[in-house]
RNA sequence: CGCGGGGUAGAGCAGUCUGGUAGCUCGUCGGGCUCAUAACCCGAAGGUCGGUGGUUCAAAUCCAUCCCCCGCAA
């Protein structure tokens, strides 16, 4: 069977292994490089390096626009996991079992661009891969099959990232020992929608419970980052990045209040308070909070 | 040439503007106190101040250049 791969960044490569390992993949369709970090220079996207360590053609177009009729796109499948643009409609109609999505939730939870992060931040007990037909809408088309991946109590995004790059190579794995399956529609009155999160939606409230404080760490950690303005006693305040931290059942006073312990800033909350135990500075490297208050002086309050 | 922050003892920082003996907190080691301790007291070791060149009687500090780290924007 031929198959082309569509998609982007780290989290999809798995994915291609499986296609390859399973069919005759005939072209990789990825993002072209961008301007990216320091300095502004051209970052190949991981889908790429991937495909040329695998022997497999990129294609990095800017725009699929006109692209339908394209020969690189000729497959009898084509499997799009986080390509990172929309595929439109002649495209969708093309391929002869129909074009394919992974996406990172147990559909219809979580449509949309940060399903890591939601069911993270949400405390769902499970998440995992949908398997299923493209159509026009947001992840809208008829799954042909979920693979649950359980959410440790703790885990944080970077180890649900990995679990679900792996997942997802497992759920194309068995989608493709039967891809004439039938696909099922989605329970549309079931939907929940997470939008793509941008560096506001990172800021803590600690007007909130602590819990939620705990979950909402551990789910945008390193992107978008947690932060909060730290207050300071005299002086300027500072945006503190907070890359780890726990709910603590004791009673730390009004909230974003901040006291000074041996291993944590404790921070009140609106319920139960928040031990932020790794931080980060403008400038500066991520820090335990031991060593941030060793040689830092305590903000009085955070908010 | 996208914008900005930083590199000083094992860790985290101050000192740099205004050149003139290398400092703070913690850790480490030794000793003391204690039923005991991450507590407290006394003492010690540990740094070519990121590299190179320049200015100067004198450079962590001023100038030039290079290397490395971090954040933003994309």
């Amino acid at each position: 069977m031929d198959t082309v791969f569509m998609g982007t960044p780290e989290i999809a490569v798995p994915a291609l292994r499986a296609l390859a390992a399973a069919t005759t993949v005939r072209q990789v369709v990825t993002q072209p490089d961008r301007p990216a970090g320091r300095g502004n220079k051209l970052h190949p996207p991981a889908m790429k390096l991937a495909a040329q360590e695998l022997g497999i053609p990129v294609w990095q177009p800017e725009s699929l626009k006109g692209a339908e009729d394209d020969k690189r796109l000729r497959a009898d499948i084509i499997v799009v996991m986080a390509y990172g643009a929309l595929l439109r409609q002649p495209l969708l109609d093309r391929p002869r079992l129909g074009c394919v999505n992974l996406h990172a939730s147990l559909l219809p939870r979580w449509r949309g661009a940060s399903p890591l992060q939601a069911a993270i931040r949400a405390g769902d007990p499970v998440t995992g891969v949908s398997v299923m037909r493209m159509v026009r809408g947001l992840d809208a088309g008829p799954v042909f099959l979920r693979r649950e991946l359980p959410l440790h109590p703790r885990v944080t995004l970077p180890e649900l990232h990995d679990a679900m790059a792996i997942c997802a190579a497992e759920a194309l794995t068995e989608f493709l020992r039967d891809p004439s399956r039938p696909a099922v529609p989605q329970d549309e009155g079931a939907v929940t929608i997470c939008r793509k999160l941008v560096d506001n939606d990172g800021q803590l409230d600690f007007t909130r419970d602590a819990l939620e404080l705990d979950r909402w760490v551990r789910a945008y950690v390193p992107a978008p980052g947690c932060w909060a303005m730290a207050h300071y006693a005299t002086g300027e305040p500072l945006r503190l990045r907070v890359l780890a931290g726990e709910a603590r059942d004791v009673d730390a006073g009004t909230a974003g209040s901040a006291h000074v312990l041996a291993d944590a800033l404790l921070v009140g909350c609106g319920r139960g308070a928040f031990a932020i135990t790794r931080l980060q500075l403008p400038g500066g490297k991520p820090l335990s909070a031991a060593d941030f208050l060793r040689g830092h002086r305590a903000p009085v309050r955070l908010g």
